[in-house]
RNA sequence: UGGGGCGUCGCCAAGCGGUAAGGCACCGGAUUUUGAUUCCGGCACUCCCAGGUUCGAUCCCUGGCGCCCCAGCCA
């Protein structure tokens, strides 16, 4: 696996990932001489951007390639000109590549074997596989049957090669309007298995293609096209999700008609998170009807929208390694997701003081001129990260939720008459509030200082169990933040057939912009794309869209883990 | 009611006839100038159910039950 270095900051890491039923089969290939080596592939439909549940693939089939010394391809399956766009294209490279995977030289197009896929196509109608129907859509719907009763034949079943080959030219050629004719596979119109009754192979679509402009009036459809794709490029394992299961024998009839190379197709199941959606369909309604700012709307399970909301790609493979691969339809709790970023950024993130909502705190006994600058530790477990100065001074902003009137049981923070330490700095007592007239809401603290307790000491010995973070009102600079949170309310969005529809499941307190928050000043500085654990809050990625030189935009990639919080407090 | 899959801890997931890995979550407890991190410890006498084969079954057989997918000229 290459892990390129895209100066982002992400670490480079070579991992195998642990064995798994796709391994073990390409174990006994390898084993029993099958395969010499492994090709995998990555075939996405340029419609779209990539999400979370794409990445699960990408991890699969570049992570066995990288595993097995072999290799896989980055293959467009580009059959509809009617839904694809180029503009995707690079999007998705450009997503493959962050994740940190290299496709080297293998990128292809199925559109690159369109000439190829045609002349198949004729040698099947030259065998009697395959007949021009003149059937219209709704008969052809008709006439498939269903579920438990067989289909019948269309009246153009029978038709003569000489016929056929004519018709079929002529669909090339451009003499047929949209949707007049198709042609199609003769297989078994009473199979069980819907795909094999007589399924379409080719459509009239008179559109100009991203890639082979107007060459072609007729265009394969993914059936027809896949599996050949994947034999042409010598694909050994061909890993799709488990709805394909299906298509498998109609893959593998073409093939065999056709008498070429059959690469092995293995399912698995797709993932889904929850809290969160994962169709494109919905994902694309979120963004159309601007439920989110766009596909990199930092809520969006896609790549893009991932990245922008702080992820690193570490972090998503490493997802991806701990949910496994299988064949059973799993819901995956975000909490593993949520996990995987902490852990990661927990290593790498800088901390650094940041107040989200600031209340004043004035310390009487501290002189009105004075200013000291306190060592802060730029990690406490990582010595080798160094440490920044961070200025002090009379009056300081704390967290609102640091300070309760009352406090409640178990509440260690500060309250009328409590001690608590502020970090690095000194411990505090609070001796009074300042009180909104009208409101009754405490908008001032103060507090005395304790002059021995100079960097948070306490040379008495006495335990202060208290820490809270704080910034200089006088040094701090102001900045936007954007809370983050699940999408949606529920874990399975519209997934109860009796409850609500999925979109009035959005959750509603999915952002919070706030644009008051006081930081320390090392962060003015602060570059775009950068990633800081703000202390006792979460960690933060720094926006590349939004911020401009000086006035960072943070955006809360996760919390920390608060078992106050979760506790009730 | 046709066909194809799947059913191991709250959520994932190993296991492949020899007596239930691991992760997340959760619950303790230690350390802690982040109620973070880290660290220890706990967390399925039981593998959808019922029969059967076997000295022995989560793994084999039979029969149930439950869930998912398939009736696009989408992929």
């Amino acid at each position: 696996m290459t892990v390129p270095n895209l100066g982002t900051g992400e670490r480079n890491e070579s991992s195998t990932p642990p064995p798994n039923f796709i391994s073990t089969i390409i174990d006994e290939d390898l084993q029993s001489g099958k395969h010499k080596t492994v090709i995998t592939r990555f075939p996405p439909e340029p419609n779209g951007y990539l999400h979370i549940g794409h990445a699960k693939s990408i991890c699969i089939n570049f992570g066995l390639a990288s595993a097995y010394n072999g290799r896989c391809h980055l293959r467009f399956d580009d059959t509809n000109p009617t839904k694809e766009e180029t503009e995707y294209v690079e999007t998705i490279k450009e997503s493959v590549r962050w994740l940190g995977f290299d496709w080297g030289e293998h990128l292809y197009y199925a559109s690159d074997y369109f000439e190829q896929l045609y002349h198949w196509a004729e040698e099947l109608i030259q065998k009697g596989k395959a007949y021009v129907d003149d059937l219209t859509a709704d008969q052809i719907r008709e006439y498939r049957g269903t579920l438990t009763e067989p289909g019948k034949e269309s009246p153009y079943r029978q038709r003569s090669t000489e016929e056929n080959l004519d018709l079929f030219r002529r669909m090339r050629a451009g003499e047929f309007p949209d949707g007049s004719r198709v042609l199609r596979a003769k297989i078994d119109m009473a199979s069980p298995n819907m795909n094999l009754r007589d399924p379409v192979m080719y459509r009239i679509l008179h559109a100009t293609h991203p890639h082979t402009g107007d060459d072609w009036n007729i265009y394969p459809m993914y059936d027809y096209a896949h599996g050949q794709s994947d034999s042409i490029e010598g694909i050994t394992h061909s890993i799709c999700t488990l709805e394909f299961e299906d298509h498998r024998p109609l893959y593998e009839w073409f093939i065999e008609q056709l008498g070429i190379y059959r690469p092995q197709q293995i399912e698995f199941a797709r993932l889904n998170l929850t809290y969160s959606v994962m169709s494109k369909r919905k994902l694309l309604e979120l963004v159309k009807e601007g439920n989110v700012s766009g596909w990199d709307d930092p809520r969006m399970p896609t790549l893009v929208g991932m990245r922008r909301r702080g992820y690193t790609p570490e972090s998503i493979r490493n997802f991806c390694e701990r949910i496994g691969v299988g064949r059973n339809d799993s819901w995956i709790d975000m909490s593993i997701l949520e996990e995987s970023v902490r852990e990661d950024l927990n290593e790498r993130a800088p901390r650094v003081m940041g107040v989200l909502r600031p209340l004043r705190l004035v310390i009487d006994n501290y002189p009105e001129q004075m200013t000291e600058e306190f060592d802060a530790a730029n990690h406490p477990n990582k010595p080798e990260m160094g440490s920044r100065k961070v200025p002090f001074s009379r009056v300081v902003y704390i967290e609102k939720d640091d300070f309760m009137e009352e406090p409640a049981k178990g509440y260690f923070r500060l309250a009328p008459g409590r001690e608590v330490r502020l970090r690095y700095a000194y411990i505090v007592q609070c001796v009074g509030v300042v009180k909104d007239e009208n409101t009754g809401e405490v908008v001032e603290v103060h507090c005395t200082y304790d002059p021995e307790t100079r960097g948070g000491s306490t040379p008495d010995g006495r335990k202060i169990k208290g820490t809270i973070h704080w910034v200089s009102a006088r040094h701090s600079i102001q900045a936007e933040v954007r809370l983050y949170d699940r999408l949606f309310t529920v874990p399975n969005p519209g997934g109860d057939r009796n409850g609500p529809d999925w979109k009035s499941c959005l959750n509603p307190a999915s952002i919070e912009r706030i644009g008051s928050c006081r930081m320390e000043p090392c962060l003015a500085s602060a570059e775009p794309e950068s990633r800081y654990q703000f202390e006792r809050q979460g960690y933060f990625y720094v926006d590349p869209s939004d911020s401009s030189p000086g006035a960072p935009v943070f955006n809360r990639t996760v919390t920390l883990r608060d078992s106050w919080a979760k506790s009730g407090g």
